[in-house]
DNA sequence: GAAAACAAGATTGGTTACAGAATTGTTGCC
DNA sequence: GGCAACAATTCTGTAACCAATCTTGTTTTC
C-alpha cells in the first residue's frame, strides 16, 4: 500500500504501457511461415522445385536470415527438404507417403467427428446436412468443383472446431497441408465426388442423430473409401 | 560510468576444426534440435526455463545463428515459446492441453497397436507377452520402475517400428516428447502400474492372437483408462 | 523508508560482410 | 566433335556488428 500523497506527475511520463507489444501477434518470421506453408499446399510451387534465401528475402523484404528461420521450421514441419550446401527444394511425396497418410488421417479425421458428435447439440449440424443433401448434390452433377470444396472446407472447418482439441486440430492441419494437392487430382475422378458426397451424408446424418460412435465409423470408412479410389488410380494421380 | 574500455579481443584467427563433418546425414541444426528436444522432454530443461542463445551456442560450438534456427523449429514444434526481446523458454502445459493431447493419443496408439498386428508374424509378439507376463511384474511388485519404463519402451519401440507408419510414428513421438514428463508421475500412482500392466497384457495378448481389432480397442481402453488415472489425481501430478 | 525515476548492463533482433562449396560456363585436349 | 579439366559465378553457411529492448541496480524525492 503506497502512502504516497498527492503525488505530482513531474512529467508527461511517455505512456507508452505497451504499445506493440508482440507487434501484431506473430513475430515476422511467422507471417513467412504461414506464406510459404500456402503456397506449397496451393502447388505454387511445385515438388522438387528450389527455394532460393536470397530470391525469397528479396520478394518479401525480411533479411536471409529470417528466410533461413521459417527454412528450419518448415523442415521439421515435413514440407521442405534442406540439402546442406545445396538449398530448400519442396518436398516431392512419394506414393507409399500417401498412403500412410491417408492411414494416420483416418483414425484423426474419426476421433474428429466423433468428439465433434460428442460436444455439439445434435441440432447445430442439421445447417450442413441441409447444404450437402441440397446445394452440394447440384454442385456434383454440374461438376462445380470449387463449389463442393468450399462446401467440403466448411465442414472440415466445422468439424474441427466443434471438437475443440487443439492438439488434433494441429496434426489434421499437419496432414491436410500435405495432401492438399491432392485433393484437386482426387476429386475430379470418375464418380469420386458422388460417392464422397454420399458417404459425407451419411456421417452427418449421424451426427445430427447425436450417433457419435456411428458418425466415427463412418468417417473413417470414408477415409478408406478415398484411399482405395487413390490407390487404383494411382497411376494417374501420383 | 561508462567505462569504454578497450573492444573483445575479436579472436584472431582460432580456425575451428575442419567441419568435414557437415556431409552425411543431417545438417548440424538437426542435431541440436534431437538435444534440445530430449533435454525437454527429460525434463533436464524444467517447464518455463529460459534458453539463452549464447549459452546454448557456446555449450555446443555451434554459431548463434543455428541455435535461433533450432528455436524457430522447437517452436512450430510447440516445445518451447519465443517472447520477443525476452527469450525462448520451454513451453509449459496446462491440465487442459494434457488430456487434449491424451485423446488425440489414444486414436494413434490404437491404429499403432492395429497396423502392427496386421503387419507381422503373431508369434513375434510371444516375448514382448513373456516379457510382460514374467519379468514386469515383478519389476511392478518390487517398484522397480526404470526397469519397468525400459519394458514399456521395448513394447512402444517394437509397436512403431511393426506399424510400418513413418507419418503416424512421427505423430507419436510428438505427443511422446511432450508427455513423457508426466509418464514418471503417473507411474507412481497407487496402483497404476499394476493396471497399466494388466492392460498392456492384454492388448499383447490380442496381439499374439492377431486379433488386431480387439488389441485396437483394447489399447485405447488402456489410454483411456490412463487418462482417467490422471483426471484423479489431477491436482498432484499437473 | 518506500516508490518512482534514472542509468548501466545484458540479451535478443536484425543487418552486413566474408569464406567455402557447388553449379555452370568455358577452354583445351584427345 | 565430344569429353575432361579449369575458371567464374552463384549461393549457402558462418561470423561479426549494430540497434532495440528488457532487466537490474542505484539514486532521488516525498
Amino acid at each position: 500500500m503506497p502512502k504516497k500523497s498527492a503525488r505530482k506527475p513531474l512529467k508527461p511520463k511517455a505512456p507508452v504501457v505497451r504499445p506493440e507489444r508482440a507487434r501484431h501477434g506473430r513475430n515476422r518470421t511467422g507471417h513467412l511461415i504461414d506464406v510459404l506453408r500456402e503456397r506449397i499446399a496451393k502447388q505454387e510451387a511445385a515438388p522438387g522445385a528450389k527455394l532460393g534465401e536470397v530470391e525469397l528475402s528479396l520478394e518479401f523484404g525480411v533479411p536471409r536470415t529470417q528466410v533461413r528461420e521459417a527454412f528450419s521450421a518448415l523442415e521439421q514441419r515435413g514440407l521442405i527438404e534442406r540439402i546442406p550446401n545445396r538449398g530448400a527444394i519442396v518436398a516431392r511425396l512419394d506414393p507409399a507417403h500417401v498412403f500412410h497418410i491417408y492411414d494416420t488421417r483416418e483414425v484423426l479425421e474419426g476421433a474428429c467427428v466423433r468428439l465433434a458428435t460428442l460436444n455439439v447439440p445434435k441440432e447445430s449440424w442439421q445447417d450442413l446436412l441441409d447444404l450437402f443433401t441440397g446445394p452440394m448434390q447440384r454442385y456434383v452433377e454440374k461438376n462445380d468443383f470449387d463449389a463442393f470444396l468450399t462446401g467440403y472446407a466448411q465442414f472440415r472447418q466445422r468439424s474441427i472446431e466443434a471438437a475443440g482439441n487443439p492438439v488434433l486440430a494441429q496434426m489434421l492441419d499437419s496432414i491436410y497441408e500435405k495432401t492438399q494437392v491432392l485433393i484437386y487430382r482426387i476429386i475430379i475422378l470418375p464418380g469420386r465426388a458422388q460417392q464422397g458426397l454420399r458417404e459425407h451424408i451419411a456421417v452427418l446424418e449421424a451426427m445430427r442423430r447425436g450417433d457419435a460412435d456411428a458418425a466415427e465409423a463412418l468417417r473413417r470408412e470414408n477415409m478408406r473409401s478415398a484411399k482405395a479410389c487413390l490407390r487404383n488410380f494411382q497411376k494417374y494421380v501420383l
